[in-house]
DNA sequence: TAATATAAGTCAATAATACTGACTAATATC
DNA sequence: GATATTAGTCAGTATTATTGACTTATATTA
């Protein structure tokens, strides 16, 4: 039977849930002084991230991956236009389609978040070897699949 | 130089900080129905988990790992006493500290929190080998530390 | 023992984030 | 032309979290 397999007892299922909690929570409160100096919080934090890693990125996408209203994702768009760090293109596929992309300024903002969390992860990384990251990564993918 | 080595890239550590961010927020968003049926919210989840995983946590303790105001806490921590899901014990070595503990009806909540998000890990894990699941928990620790 | 530190709780006001529900507008697809 | 999809909007409310100023109890230490 399959939960013969340590690996896959609910114990170890339920020390998963917490880590994962535990390291969104660290890491992400890395930036918490980032966001204050400019005068933005988490759910811009968590938009730019979405951004930056995919250029372009439409509505629709970021919804799915942040489960939240488009009421609420809307206020965090506008915040962030107002401070002239993303700007919308009109899809030129599908003209309904709005592309969202970073300015000089978001890409600038984005790189300032990314330095003040990147330390941990590389940190933890060097304690790693490559395999173990690649193998991290890897499960990290099947879970948000 | 360190950075020659491509899972110390900082492309590599970006893609890592969505990844944890996406795999959170999925996870999480499994147990949404439970908790509405409970008439709680994504607050009272976190610091269940927390008790669940380690009884007779500390509040100093759950401050540190949610990174959240006492003030904050404490809302949370009132609704669930009101609840009759956890209750709290006076330190027997240190007076000042109280720990918390899940009732009955707290682990039973708790279980009914895990049975909707263990799904999604177990499957993660079944598409992985007992190797790759022990490093991902590796690293993941490491990024707590 | 007195002073200080720590752990926790409390009150009040406010901010940030998110929700529901009911719509509109533009464009695509059938 | 009818229907579906993508996005935006308005209004009201709920949840979660914050700041700041305290109190209480207990522990540590000078």
């Amino acid at each position: 039977m399959l939960k013969d397999f340590l690996y896959l007892k609910e114990k170890n299922l339920k020390d998963v849930i917490e880590l994962l909690l535990k390291s969104y929570t660290s890491s992400f409160s890395d930036s918490e002084q980032t966001l204050k100096r400019n005068s933005l919080g988490k759910a811009h934090h968590r938009l730019v991230i979405l951004v930056d890693n995919k250029p372009g990125i439409r509505v629709t996408e970021i919804l799915n991956c942040l489960k939240i209203t488009k009421q609420s994702l809307n206020r965090v768009i506008q915040e962030l236009i107002k401070k002239n760090l993303i700007t919308l293109e009109k899809g030129e596929k599908d003209g309904r389609e709005k592309k969202i992309y970073l300015t000089t300024k978001g890409v600038e903002f984005s790189n300032s978040l990314f330095s003040s969390q990147k330390n941990r992860i590389l940190s933890a990384f060097k304690k790693s070897s490559p395999d173990e990251v690649l193998y991290f990564k890897n499960v990290l993918k099947r879970i948000i699949e």
